[in-house]
DNA sequence: ACCGAAGATGTAACCGATTACGCGGCGAGA
DNA sequence: TCTCGCCGCGTAATCGGTTACATCTTCGGT
């Protein structure tokens, strides 16, 4: 099917049998009660006949169907899920398509979603906090049945506390709430979570340098407060301290993610030392921010990774695109938004009446091995 | 807040209307009913308190919200739509969000579309041509002020008639269809497109590897039929012709686009030729493909761009990081997004009753140079 | 020939909003 | 004091479907 076979006169030229059949001056739209009309049904017969959900004699369908195609009627999906029938529809909100992170999240909700019969909405608010407010909203009144909701934010009282709300108002109606890639707001607030381990893949990578012989080990990005970012930081202490190292050993430097923010950081930081830094390697806060630091120290006459090694975090696309490719930390993005959808429709199974629970999911990362380590030079 | 505790007796004992008032387990949805019964109105009046298009005595007004915040009341948006207000819809149909340049397009659909006061859909069929048709289906059912379908496609007589189909099936809806980035399938269909200058873009680039020197280039991805390839390809040859070469001097190489399609297709050539290419500079059909390109050389090493000059397509991300930064050709895919969703509600505002014309826009490209190109050695 | 079950179809009551229409109350002008 | 007009509000029709229930066949069993 689909396949629009049976060259039926196209909509436009359907002139055909019935009574002012042609939609050229009908501005109205094609009603079912149109079809049952052309049918000679009633609107009952059709309805059946649409939903194929109760026994209807042959003549009737064929009836109907012919009319369905003559007056080339389409049904109403907001009438049909006003009356309760009809696809359920998902809601993912990002802070933007454009990231790789959000894209493949989105992606993997939207993917799932559509496998399961859902249609999907992906929406973004640009870090816009009214605009993520105003969605949340929007997505209770369009009764989708679960929200989510992508990506770090910065964990502050107040932002916890309209999670909160958000958690709330959703279960209120009859639906939920998913958090992907962070924190639940509270221990009692009714949110599904599906996280990876931030903490411990940022201990392995930073493992990976220790025992490649690094001990003098730079972390640049901070984002102070932020739910995704201070993990990283915590398992690159940890790695530290476990491998031995005092805390004075820590060097936590440079403000923000993405590249630009990797980019300046470092060009100030090789311009404070004159170009010899006392660090020999590096572990940027994300894949974006690492290559800015290599474009920063290749302008200082510093290579990758014979002066200085360098990972990152995401396994963004790029990363193996970098010269030379990068090794980082793998978060398994695209499952990230599918475990979310079949979070919440398991969820949603066991408990149809009102969502009350929290669950949690974490998944796995793991580092990816690419040419951007070696052993320190000295 | 959102303490929904407030002992109200719960919603529906105001009325006592029901056959079967609701037991107290049943929590049955709060409606404008329940509002209206607990301020002591009636559904019209909450109706036009919450709508603000009416006059309303300050009291009444005061008690509807205040009975609104109670019951944590929120509008059911899909009878609103039913009765034919509240905000109207748009859809954007691409191949998948994980490619930058789709991401980028839907990026400025939705924020467009945001600005405007319509919320935004993003689906994406991965290649399939059945959940494409169902998605457009699926629009024209809820009632899409507009479908934007991005991308491009191989451009056969059957998919143009596909095409045709759902233009003319969203027209008949009151909708209407948006190509972007895509010629119209036929001049009497009526769709809106929003398109880029291939052609001009891949003559421009290609004239500024010729003007360094370069006399034998190759071209790199091929897609037959594919309409946003043919015109790249068009693009190189009327290059090539108008600087006086030859069509002898043409070498058009490669099956596909993406980085994998790029770096098989170089390392295919490279070993064909022994590692010695008769060409001194590559036109790569996209930057993907040119970083796989760039890839395949550097394992013969070839280095860019003191051997072998390289330039890209579509200025993604990621060029700007590839080593060295790639010169390559700006599309620009956020104004495609954003121009689409102006199209087509100018177009809407003029003629309101029925989309019968086609309109087209067509938005520069700019070539924007980098560090990978360099006169050749000879 | 009669009765009851099963099957196909029609009627009308929903779903939850918006809004045209009509009515009561109140202030102003005669 | 009696209208007239306007303002605020309630009643009920409407949007376009679904579906419980009633109705009307038809058919098999005895």
């Amino acid at each position: 099917m689909a396949g629009m076979a049976e060259t039926s006169p196209g909509p436009g030229t359907a002139g055909g049998t019935g009574p002012g059949a042609g939609p050229a001056s009908g501005t109205r739209r094609v009603t079912i009660r149109d079809v049952a009309g052309r049918a000679g049904v009633s609107v009952a017969t059709v309805s059946r006949v649409l939903a194929g959900n109760y026994p209807t004699s042959a003549a009737a369908r064929a009836k109907v169907l012919r009319a369905v195609k003559d007056l080339d009627y389409v049904i109403d999906g907001r009438a049909r899920a006003l009356a309760g029938t009809g696809p359920k529809t998902v809601a993912v909100i990002v802070m933007s398509v454009d990231s790789p992170f959000y894209a493949n999240v989105a992606q993997g909700v939207e993917q799932e979603a559509a496998a399961r019969g859902r249609l999907c909405m992906v929406c973004s608010h640009g870090g816009d906090e009214a605009r993520e407010l105003a969605l949340v909203q929007m997505m209770r009144e369009q009764r989708a049945e679960f929200v989510v909701l992508v990506g770090g934010a910065v964990e502050d009282e107040r932002y916890r506390a309209r999670l909160t709300e958000y958690a709330h108002g959703l279960a209120a109606a009859g639906s939920r709430l998913v958090l992907c890639g962070r924190p639940a707001p509270g221990p009692d607030t009714p949110v599904l979570v599906v996280e990876y381990d931030n903490e411990a893949g940022a201990y392995a990578v930073v493992s990976h340098l220790l025992s490649a012989g690094h001990r003098d080990i730079l972390y640049l990005g901070v984002l102070p407060g932020y739910s995704t970012v201070e993990p990283r930081i915590a398992g690159y202490r940890r790695a530290l301290a476990d491998h031995g190292l005092p805390p004075s050993a820590e060097r936590v430097r440079g403000y923000g993610l993405g590249r630009s923010h990797g980019y300046d950081a470092m060009r100030q930081i090789l311009a404070d030392c004159d170009g010899r830094p006392d660090f020999t390697a590096v572990f940027a806060g994300d894949d974006q921010a690492a290559a800015g630091a290599m474009a920063a120290m290749r302008e200082f006459g510093l290579r990758t990774p014979e002066d200085v090694s360098v990972v990152g975090y995401n396994n963004d696309a790029l990363a193996q695109d970098l010269n030379p490719p990068l090794t980082t930390v793998n978060i398994p993005s695209y499952e990230l938004g599918r475990e979310a959808v079949r979070l919440a429709l398991a969820e949603a199974a066991a408990s149809p009446a009102r969502a009350t629970t929290q669950k949690r999911h974490v998944l796995g990362t793991h580092t990816v091995l690419r040419d951007s380590v070696a052993r320190p030079r000295h």
